[in-house]
RNA sequence: GGGCGGUUAGCUCAGUCGGUUGGAGCGCUUGCCUUACAAGCAAGAGGCCAUUGGUUCGAGUCCAAUACCGCCCACCA
């Protein structure tokens, strides 16, 4: 009735598991048989996940690799536990970023987007997306993600434009979107906007200039101290603080603007500092945003010099068309001559650049389109307080609050031709301004049909904050949106914070009247070796794809070649060092240690696949009865590692859910458990079956509880598994699923009956016993042919109740002749000892032993005995320690001390005997 | 200027509610190609838990200060 044992079993498993064999394989199967793919369910519970779409610029970085591996592993898991899961996945236009590309390969042609106009332009990025935009998918694939492809989504497809614009219309009504001019960040190299929060602040020396201008009225001179000389040709007027005593006469005045010869007032403004400087401030109300505010209160003009190009403009006269630095040199040059700068000061101060390309940022006057934020932030905020969302390390919630709570409006035009065009078209005619979802054909208000559409973009950002219910149909109802919204999880870098998260937050709040998604895993940043933040211009990059299949990499000045680690080592490598999201320090070879994990239990898995296959009824799940202690032993780890790895998960402690397998799976399975498992296997019989059987079951819960981190691997054995298993009735274990992917999580409750602390406290002692034996061995250097005679003796009889059961298994695993027990035995002559938790384990020797090695480790062991020994009187002597502290903290504690002394004691016999 | 993180073995890092003798990987030492695995096995060495003070019967763990490293925010020109 069963089949045949599959063939050539061994000859078809190699020693070395072979990551780039296998793991295209399995991807090709999940990818042919849909495996990742969700649909609403009313059945099921929801789990969705939105993945941070990439940039459709970038390629695959460790940062990506952990983030995704991390989201993998959650979405894994959910998916075993019977939810009905999706990841949506998909990419990013990036405006700036992909323009700037695309400018780039247009350069390397002599070609500028001008030349060939707007139209064209968008053309070729399109084109260029279609050729190279799903890269950094393909990559992901690789790394094993499980995304739901068939719904991939981009931010500029029709589904998502349809809803940018209705978001940008309905806040356009609500009065949330409005259009302004205002002083902006500018960014001269890109020609466009920024938001505040795309310009980073970079520290820089620099100087300070102080420079006199001389009163109006001839009595004197006004010294004003300015780091950017550039902006004089658009002061307005020079400012103190209205308590300064030393300046209040000034007030009221006008002073000479130098190198322009232009009359400005002396006014008081509370924003001067007069700590700072000299205390007196130039006015530049087009170039500063303080400026711009007192040139507001104060009614001051605004006199634009440094064009959207950086040059200087008509209105900087004799300096206009200079660059503003070559303008700077030149204003002081002319300030020297005509002696007025009082005193040059170096300076350190944090100068604005743009976050994608460097350049020094520039405030800018402009008219531009700008959210009203408050009221959107003022909601975000409520549904904290509420606590419906969590953010995973605790920490960033009040980061991400400190920014709702002082954040300014945003500016979301763009002065780029990559991305969302602004829907708002003005009537050449009548100048009515009109926001619609689609071009309107006619002026609704003058009926001219003479319309012309913004030519701006919306900020890149815009899009993105409504990911998470535009990818799932918005603003239609669909059934995805009904059943998915809100998300369950968001698992992104610390930097996007304010950019995505906070943003998703407001429009999710505002347009789905709940949270985007519950909780916010923020995972760190990886680094390299050094600790620095890995980049191009350093050289310090680590690149997953090239740990995951192998290749070289040029890193710090030279070319490396390595070889292939997998994506199961890399995924599994990571989720290690991933703590509490902090940051990576990252080295190639750190990945060998997921490597080795998996090459370890490849070996495992072959030792069960092979005898499993040559047992007659194994695989059969034993009774109960029939369980040796090493079975109910394994069985009661099993289901520790199983509540425990639930556990970790559930609760984003990725560290400690990889450690907690690898020590089971590893530690106790293949360390001990296999090893036990052998003379039972070789004895035949029901006793083999009966190991096979729990071979297999164990196996089976290790590669369904390891699937989430290494689902490649765990997914290959368990199609090996399903191979060699239904020939011996496994299916009473482990049920029909051909797929890993979409098999069981272990069920906790049903393992927790395995438990058996009693099991493992006996255990526990038979293995120091072992370990003992072990350790006699090595410390004699005795060969390992050299049987051994060995006595346990124990202090007390409940030690012998628990180790005298597992004899036989001592016995095989130490690797001795004959095994007795007894308590308080009388040591024999000429043995070699060691003192172990409640016993001492004795293997007679004769000549053997280094008696002056064997002395000097005995007084060791004994001096920190002693020590504790020491400690512990002191503490069960004190009263308070005595009366304050738990009864059982007071008991277990006076148990260690008789442990201790007895061990002692012992150590103290073992050494005069020595002597004599 | 404000805020956050870090400082534990030679290196990189864990350490959950304060409670036995503080752990892992790599590296190091010794012995092993033991029919799952040398990407391995067995045994071992290696710690003033940054410093100082406090809370507590008890501190790597909680509090305060200090030092050093790193990150973020901020309109002192």
């Amino acid at each position: 009735m069963s089949d045949p044992i599959p063939p050539n079993l061994a000859d078809r498993l190699p020693k070395h598991y072979s990551p780039s064999e296998v793991e295209p394989r399995r991807l090709q199967d999940w990818l042919d048989s849909n495996a990742f793919h969700s649909v609403p369910d009313s059945g099921r519970h929801p789990y969705a996940i939105v993945i941070p779409p990439p940039n459709v610029t970038g390629i695959l970085h460790m940062g990506h690799a952990l983030n995704n591996t991390l989201q993998d592993i959650l979405i894994r898991h959910a998916r075993m536990r019977g939810l009905e899961t999706l990841w949506m996945p998909g990419t990013d236009h990036a405006g700036i970023a992909t323009q700037n590309v695309v400018e780039r390969s247009l350069a390397d042609e002599g070609l500028h987007r001008n030349a060939i106009g707007r139209e064209k332009f968008v053309r070729r990025v399109w084109e260029w997306r279609e050729k190279y935009g799903s890269t950094i998918i393909t990559q992901l694939k690789r790394l094993g993600c499980s995304c739901d492809w068939e719904r991939e989504r981009f931010t500029m497809d029709d589904g998502l434009s349809r809803a940018v614009r209705e978001v940008f219309v309905s806040l356009y009504r609500e009065g949330l979107i409005y259009r302004g001019r205002r002083l902006i960040n500018w960014c001269v190299r890109c020609h466009t906007a920024l938001s505040d929060d795309e310009v980073e602040h970079v520290e820089r020396e620099g100087k300070l200039w102080h420079i006199r201008y001389r009163l109006k009225n001839g009595r004197g001179s006004v010294v004003v101290a300015t780091t950017r000389p550039e902006t004089m040709p658009g002061d307005t007027a020079v400012a103190v603080h209205p308590d300064d005593a030393r300046y209040r006469n000034l007030v009221g005045q006008t002073a000479i603007l130098p190198i322009m010869n232009r009359e400005i007032p002396v006014i008081a403004d509370a924003m001067v500092d007069p700590g700072f400087g000299s205390g007196v401030l130039k006015i530049t109300p087009a170039h500063d945003p303080n400026d711009f505010e007192v040139g507001l209160r104060h009614d001051l003009e605004q006199i634009t010099v440094i064009g959207p190009d950086g040059m200087m403009t008509a209105a900087a006269g004799k300096y206009s068309r200079l660059d503003r630095f070559r303008a700077r040199d030149k204003i002081l040059e002319d300030l020297a001559e005509l002696k007025a700068i009082a005193q040059t000061v170096e300076h350190r101060h944090a100068v604005g650049q743009c976050y994608r390309c460097d350049s020094p940022v520039e405030p800018f006057l402009s008219e531009q389109w700008f959210v009203r934020m408050r009221p959107l932030a003022d909601k975000a905020i409520q549904a904290s307080k509420e606590g419906k969302l969590k953010f995973t390390p605790s920490r960033w919630e009040r980061v991400y609050l400190s920014w709702l709570e002082n954040v300014r409006d945003w500016c979301i035009s763009r002065q780029i031709w990559w991305g969302h065009r602004i829907p708002v078209w003005y009537c050449g005619q009548c100048h009515e301004m009109i926001a619609a979802l689609e071009a309107p054909a006619a002026c609704g208000k003058c009926g001219s049909p003479n319309l012309v559409q913004d030519p701006d973009v919306l900020d890149t950002w815009f899009s993105s904050a409504l990911w998470p219910f535009s990818t799932l149909g918005w603003p239609d109802k669909t059934p995805e949106l009904d059943f998915y919204y809100p998300t369950e999880v968001l698992v992104t870098a610390r930097d996007i914070i304010y950019f995505w998260v906070a943003r998703m937050m407001m429009m999710g709040l505002h347009f789905m009247g709940e949270v985007p998604f519950r909780q916010v895993y923020i995972n760190g940043t990886i680094l390299d070796e050094n600790g620095a933040r890995m980049s191009k211009t350093k050289e310090n990059g680590i690149d997953p794809l090239v740990m995951i299949q192998g290749g070289k990499q040029r890193r710090f000045g030279k070319e490396y070649a390595y070889d292939s680690y997998g994506a199961d080592s890399v995924r599994y490598t990571l989720c290690t060092l991933t703590t509490d999201g902090q940051d990576i320090k990252l080295a190639p070879s750190r990945f060998e240690m997921g490597r080795n994990f998996i090459n370890k239990m490849w070996n495992a898995s072959r030792f069960v696949l092979i005898r499993l296959s040559e047992t007659p009824a194994g695989g059969d799940m034993p009774k109960a009865s029939d369980l040796s202690l090493a079975d109910r032993w394994i069985l009661s780890r099993l289901a520790a590692c199983v509540a425990g790895a639930s556990g970790q998960l559930e609760a984003f402690r990725f560290h400690e859910y990889a450690r907690t397998v690898y020590e089971f799976a590893w530690g106790d399975f293949c360390d001990w458990y296999l090893e036990m498992a052998k003379p039972y296997l070789n004895q035949g019989g029901p006793a083999a079956g009966v190991t096979a059987g729990i071979l297999a079951w164990t196996l089976d819960n290790i590669l369904r509880v390891l699937h989430p981190a290494t689902p490649f691997f765990t997914e290959e054995v368990w199609r090996l598994l399903a191979e060699v298993a239904p020939a011996r009735g496994l299916e009473d274990i482990r049920p029909a699923e051909p797929l890993l992917i979409r098999a069981s999580w272990p069920d906790c409750e049903a393992a927790s009956r395995w438990r058996d602390p009693a099991i493992e406290r006996d255990m526990d002692r038979a293995m120091n016993i072992v370990r003992a034996v072990r350790n006699i061995r090595a410390k004699f250097n005795l060969p390992p042919k050299l049987r051994l005679a060995v006595l346990v003796s124990a202090a007390k009889a409940d030690y012998l109740e628990s180790v005298v059961p597992l004899g036989m298994m001592i016995r095989d695993q130490a690797g001795v002749e004959s095994l007795d027990f007894g308590v308080n035995l009388e040591k024999p002559r000429q043995t070699a000892t060691e003192i172990i938790d409640g016993a001492q384990v004795y293997a007679p020797l004769s000549g053997l032993m280094n008696v002056e090695v064997e002395r000097l480790r005995i007084e060791k062991e004994l001096s920190k005995r002693l020590r504790g020994r020491d400690d512990l009187n002191r503490k069960l002597h004190n009263l308070e320690f005595l009366g304050k502290a738990p009864a059982e903290v007071v008991e277990r504690e006076k148990a260690r001390l008789g442990e201790l002394m007895r061990q002692a004691g012992e150590l103290t016999e073992l050494r005069d005997s020595l002597e004599s």
